[in-house]
DNA sequence: CGTATAATGGACATAACGTTGATTAATGAC
DNA sequence: GTCATTAATCAACGTTATGTCCATTATACG
């Protein structure tokens, strides 16, 4: 007998529900819609549904997950040494390019997501997989002399700051390169948001 | 007759709602309850609901204007000269130990409604609020020539990062005062993210 | 006190939900 | 190509939520 995972049948089903999500949620947003809604825009039986989700919500995380698996998935291929913690906390570029390459690839569910409609939830789980992966390890490395700020702190600025850069870049059209992304991000950080908007005042604290 | 907005009857009532919508956000989240959990936490008539409301959203979306709404005039009575838009665009400080105190008020409904299970829309909303009243005045007046960065995405990046450390505060028991988070968050915008954390390396862009 | 109106209680039709059982159709293994 | 398996369909079910209605009661205000 075949697994279940590999059954035409199933895949397809999938399929179609997922593409109907997109469509539902670019047209009326996660509570604008029904699942008979979301069934007729697939073509499939309602009872059909819940033999695969429990429900709306149930069907978004999963989405969900499946994309963030996805990235780390495509992370771990392109650099593999993300297992072993060593090397390259030194060098976030490629990571994201990778990061941004991989949004790019789902833009149109990212932008849902990710949107005013969306799910706040996937926000979080974002910034955790951008802090787990190469932002947290980098903010960490620190001399803690110099570190007068909770490394928390330091971390959900960071993290919220690149997350915020994203959806700036899917609400505008993307027009710039995964890689021009990365570096603008890289050079913000490193060099500071006055610094890069030309703000000399120094501050009086 | 008296006014609708002063007669004690609808006060009362729109306060009940309130509160119970607060309670049941933090116990379900605003998917996991109806309308009829409402009015059964406010201990009022279902159709006394839809006498003040259209529906669980509208009450939500009311419920974050007024915050808003609140947040502006607190800010115009500190700082009048917010509607001439002149100086002060130097002196970010006031602004975010005003904006610091005011979600304090706030408190238990902006955790729930900047969470996980909250509204995008009011991440939103908050961003633009910080980038209409300060954010976006101090990021604009760049010495054009240094900006090399999209000032859409530069201001992307900040107003992103402070919602993001807001977040961080009410998620961990807000344990620093206001005027702490301000100055924290002024440190890391001027100093840049990098520089706290002590990371020295020069970036080979 | 008297008028205005907010709130209640009850009922209504409509729609969505989630499940069930019998049936049909497609799949993969051999 | 046959066959057993199982996904998908169809129709129906009870339950619950929705939004609206009206007659009635209770409260607020002048």
């Amino acid at each position: 007998m075949s697994d279940q995972k590999t059954d035409r049948r199933i895949i397809r089903t999938k399929r179609m529900i997922r593409d109907a999500l997109t469509d539902l949620m670019e047209e009326k947003g996660l509570e604008g819609f029904t699942v008979k809604d979301l069934t007729e825009k697939a073509d499939i039986n309602r009872g059909t549904f819940y033999l695969h989700y429990q429900d709306k919500y149930d069907l978004l995380e999963k989405s969900e997950n499946e994309i963030i698996e996805e990235m780390y998935e495509f992370l771990k291929e392109i650099n593999p040494d993300l297992i072993n913690q060593s090397g390259l906390q030194n060098e976030p570029l490629p990571f994201l390019v990778n990061l941004f390459e991989n949004i790019e690839k789902n833009a149109r569910f990212m932008k849902l997501i990710l949107g005013p409609k969306g799910d706040p939830a996937f926000q979080v789980k974002l910034k955790q997989f951008m802090k787990i992966n190469f932002l947290g390890k980098i903010m960490e490395k620190s001399n803690n002399e110099s570190l007068s700020v909770p490394i928390e702190q330091l971390i959900a600025y960071v993290t919220s700051a690149h997350l915020g850069v994203i959806q700036q870049w899917l609400n505008s059209g993307m027009q710039q390169s995964p890689r021009e992304m990365a570096l603008t991000l890289l050079k913000i950080t490193f060099y500071g948001p006055a610094h890069i908007a030309g703000i000399k005042k120094d501050l009086n604290f």
